[in-house]
DNA sequence: AGGATAAAGTTCGAGGTGCGAACAAATTCG
DNA sequence: CGAATTTGTTCGCACCTCGAACTTTATCCT
């Protein structure tokens, strides 16, 4: 049960029931889809009359469309809905240090097309250069209407404003993104922050077993960052900044971490840590500690295809991460007890290697009860920007925002 | 925005408009009573008839009830409404290993009575001597209508059927108190974890700012145990056994736990770990390390008391354990950035030592974006009780359940 | 004293919404 | 060809909030 937050409520009002049902509707229709009437009827428990009438104006609105017509042993045959999807589009954008990453998506959460550009220093130049592209892809694309801007980045929001206001790896400061784009384009623009998105995606998107409602999402790159959904809702914490379990300390004595502190649980278990193992190990061999003009920084990339190619010091090294990774999740499945937590970032693509280390390590060390499904996510699949797709489209089949 | 949960949903109806309203109602009435009519119309944004129309069915419900006319420079004296706090009863129930607590509480958590009772080692013999002592305290003070039990204990339920599936410092098991209690006593009976009552009653009845929807609760006793309320919500988890950061592992070689790992939060900074921090620190001045029977096993009260004799090793002990709850709660902030974190249990008593100890902690470790305020509670507040008041009256001043 | 002003609270018809029963349409089976 | 069955529509009813008009109560100013 919910507390009814008084500084943030819609009271109710007629038209509320129908939205409330609507979403509702929707929503089966989604899940079900090809569905008749006389089965969103008996989904959804509202009058047959009420179906039709809530079904006539989602038509009229574009959501739904009537197709083909079903068959059943007896009686009159159904009269099947599906989504439109050709109703709206979605503009995606995935910003990430080096490369931004745009696409289109259907309703259905379908990618249209989807480009790359660099992620410029200078965020004036940014805003700008990105808009163009936006507004080209759009033009390529023409929808019925575009329904918003969804974007996934390193980094955090003030929780009101949605100002970046930390964002260390893009060297950008207290910049009013959403406003600046909103004014280019004219359509709404919704940040959130990258882990927080993959988190979203797995919920609106993923494929996982019907009616997950607690998830944690991991991103594992040059940090780490952790999404959570608890009770169907994405936690942001009082400032927008939950999450950040990537710098719970692990190791009090361990590396030193950019945050200030010391061995955070991302300087052991992200990949710059792996690529630091890895690099560490050279000089060890060598019988010299400390010279670090001979480690050898190979990039996280090259570490997993040695491992691919069962080079016994990289997978020294991914094994190193990989345990540390799995004591860090396994604090997260102790602590948050989530029906799923899915991995995120190119150590997936060793999963076979990883995955298993992991599942030890939280094995060993999770309190056990909890029986959370730990998942690591196709690359191909693109959670970051499936998520932005996410974030525009729980505008519209979410819970309406009530009481 | 919170994913609309088609497993578990409620359509809406024209009733659905009133009972909403309703809801936000008495929440503003809870808020600022004494208030009038006038003044719920400014506040909620209805409607002047609406919020008449609302109020006397309130009041024929004899949820609130008119009170003195207020005061104004010019124009008709407004009438005040108040909440009508002899309206009902809820008896709380707080079991403990070794004492259980029961009290009568009016709708604004304001106890009537409260008394004690052991809490036995049969769960049968159990059930039923609490059952006449919860009939006892009703018969004793008669209300209009009791609205239901609820119960706070040390251990984990099971998400749905709500039996007993964990209580080792109890040494039940698999135990299904709510339905025998319900058939004893006839009413609704709500079983919640200790530490999550405990959040539940800052949630609702704590004294913090107004609009708190992030909030932990770490209650340290013999283990510790961490309720969270993310989003205005309890957050449970997948199977119900979310928030057991106390068996998250801090030291991988610290001292075993009973869970079966080594190291974990609560080995390292409940009760229990002062008391061994105690007891190892005589040992180690007599110079004889594991020597057990030497070690003076003072229980925790003990400690305490000596502390506040400014007793040297009793302040070390501790000093240890503040360090150790430090740590965790570092995590904790750092990871869930709630508004606020209270610290339930005895060690409360003496916060002027432990929080500052705390505090460094947090500052030292944590991310430096939360603005989390840590709180300890007042023990004579008795959190756990209040908690199993809010877990009842949650039902009736919640957001309602619809999609 | 009496009228203007002001604010609280009530009354009542209009419009939106779901319910539920009756009805129409479409299809199969004997 | 009619009975049975299932889908989908129509229509009057009840519930709810809205909003304007109205009543009630009180103060201030002339």
């Amino acid at each position: 049960m919910r507390k009814i937050d008084l500084n943030n409520f819609q009271v109710a009002t007629s038209e509320t029931v129908r939205d409330i049902n609507s979403r509702i509707m929707l929503n089966l229709v989604r899940k079900h889809q090809p569905v008749s009437r006389a089965d969103l009827m008996r989904y959804s428990g509202l009058q047959r009359s009420t179906v039709s009438a809530i079904a006539e104006r989602l038509i009229a609105e574009r959501w739904l469309k009537e197709g083909a017509v079903g068959d059943l042993p007896r009686g009159r045959k159904p009269t099947f809905l599906h989504l439109n999807t050709e109703r709206c589009g979605v503009v995606g954008v995935d910003i990430q240090p080096a490369t931004t990453t745009l696409a289109v998506s259907s309703m259905d959460s379908q990618f249209l097309a989807q480009e790359s550009m660099s992620t410029e220093k200078d965020p004036g130049e940014f805003i700008a250069r990105l808009s163009r592209r936006i507004k080209d892809l759009m033009r390529a694309h023409p929808r019925n209407s575009y329904e918003g801007i969804g974007i996934s980045l390193p980094g955090r929001m003030d929780s009101s404003s949605q100002r970046l206001i930390f964002a260390p790896t893009l060297g950008w400061s207290e910049l009013d993104l959403k406003t600046h784009l909103e004014r280019n384009i004219g359509l709404p623009v919704e940040l959130e922050n990258a882990a927080n998105a993959c988190a979203l995606a797995e919920l609106w998107s993923g494929r996982h077993l019907d009616g997950v409602r607690n998830l944690v999402a991991v991103t594992v790159s040059d940090d780490i960052g952790v999404g959570m959904i608890m009770n169907g809702q994405l936690v942001r914490g009082s400032t927008g900044v939950a999450g950040e379990f990537g710098h719970v300390t692990q190791e009090p004595d361990g590396p030193k971490c950019r945050c200030g502190n010391s061995g955070c649980w991302e300087v052991l278990a992200s990949n710059s840590a792996a690529v630091r193992y890895y690099a560490e190990s050279a000089s060890v061999r060598k019988g010299e500690v400390g010279s670090k003009s001979d480690m050898t920084k190979l990039p996280f990339g090259d570490i997993l295809r040695l491992v691919e190619q069962n080079d016994a010091r990289a997978c020294k090294a991914l094994n190193q991460m990989a345990r540390h990774l799995g004591d860090g999740i396994a604090m997260l499945v102790t602590g948050l007890a989530p029906d799923v937590l899915v991995v995120v970032g190119e150590v997936t693509r060793a999963w076979d290697k990883v995955g298993p280390i992991v599942a030890e390590a939280v094995k060993r060390r999770s309190f056990t009860h909890a029986v959370t499904r730990i998942l690591p996510t196709d690359p191909e699949a693109q959670p970051r920007l499936r998520g932005t797709i996410a974030l525009v489209l729980q505008n519209h089949f979410g819970a309406p925002l009530i009481a």
